[in-house]
DNA sequence: GGGTATTGTTCAGTGCACCGACGAATACGA
DNA sequence: TCGTATTCGTCGGTGCACTGAACAATACCC
């Protein structure tokens, strides 16, 4: 059997493309601080005191993958962790100032480094780039849990 | 400073991409093979006898990661590894008739894979989708090296 | 009120992905 | 030809991402 071509492979695009901007991250935002980081300190910033699983499901990210990204940034002093009195199961967090500080530093960076990224697209490229994505993003994540949001099941 | 809009930015909407496309792999094409490691054996499909670094180059996966994706193959038996007698620092990969097996029978699967995933858009809006992360990806890996395609520096 | 189910967190295991440093082999230049 | 530079592969370290299993706290139902 022939060798495929990758380049119409969607999920190879898609490594392709996370690894671009991961490059671009590093190099223009901040070396300490990565993106799933920082999406961690922008939910909190707009949320305070969200438990860890929610943080996970606004971010996209499973209960292993969440706790070890928290971990982190609690051992940099960028939030703090209390159990939740009402809820002997949760954690409720809370970004410290320290983190509110940097989160505020890396949205300006993060908003010039997307500028610097989306350059190749014209601003209508732009919509329909987040648009696609978007789409294809929702609707595979729609089959993980079949019915989940349709009528209540049998 | 208010949070930012996390839909809007392109690393986010790619990592969420990416485990989408991870989640729909695992589930129609293989628990055992990843997609990386399906990308290396398509490759040594086309170009039997490459070496590892070639290898990393083509399928987008630096020396120390593709050093490991090759040793997973090569551990269960897909691939060969043997040094270059001409030049000792190579190794030369090459698939085994196990390898070769295994790729026919994921490229099946992986086409059935890409039709449901790719299921969202319309024929026009998949090239499109295609184009936009492609020269999306391209540029940003152009800022890596300057010049280097470019016309003899200095 | 007590047993069962659910939920939040953690832990172990696997795999991808990067960087920087190292050793071995080769290529190049004085 | 000899020394330096480059190149290929490896190793150690960090971090993201998933699964499955374990554990504790809470919720629910008889």
């Amino acid at each position: 059997m022939a060798a495929a071509d990758l380049t119409t492979h969607p999920g190879h695009l898609a490594r392709r493309l996370q690894q671009a901007h991961y490059l671009l991250w590093n190099t223009m935002v901040s070396e300490e601080i990565t993106s799933p980081q920082f999406a961690v300190l922008n939910t909190l910033v707009a949320e305070p005191g969200l438990d860890q699983r929610t943080v996970g499901e606004r971010v996209g990210l499973d209960r292993s993958t969440i706790a070890e990204v928290i971990s982190r940034l609690g051992r940099r002093g960028l939030l703090d962790k209390v159990r939740d009195p009402e809820d002997g199961r949760r954690f409720l967090l809370r970004l410290t100032d320290e983190g509110l500080r940097t989160h505020r530093k890396l949205t300006v960076r993060t908003a010039r480094m997307n500028q610097v990224f989306l350059a190749p697209l014209t601003a209508e490229e732009r919509t329909v780039f987040f648009d696609l994505i978007r789409r294809v993003s929702d609707a595979a994540e729609g089959l993980r849990n079949p019915g989940e949001s349709l009528v209540a099941p049998g």
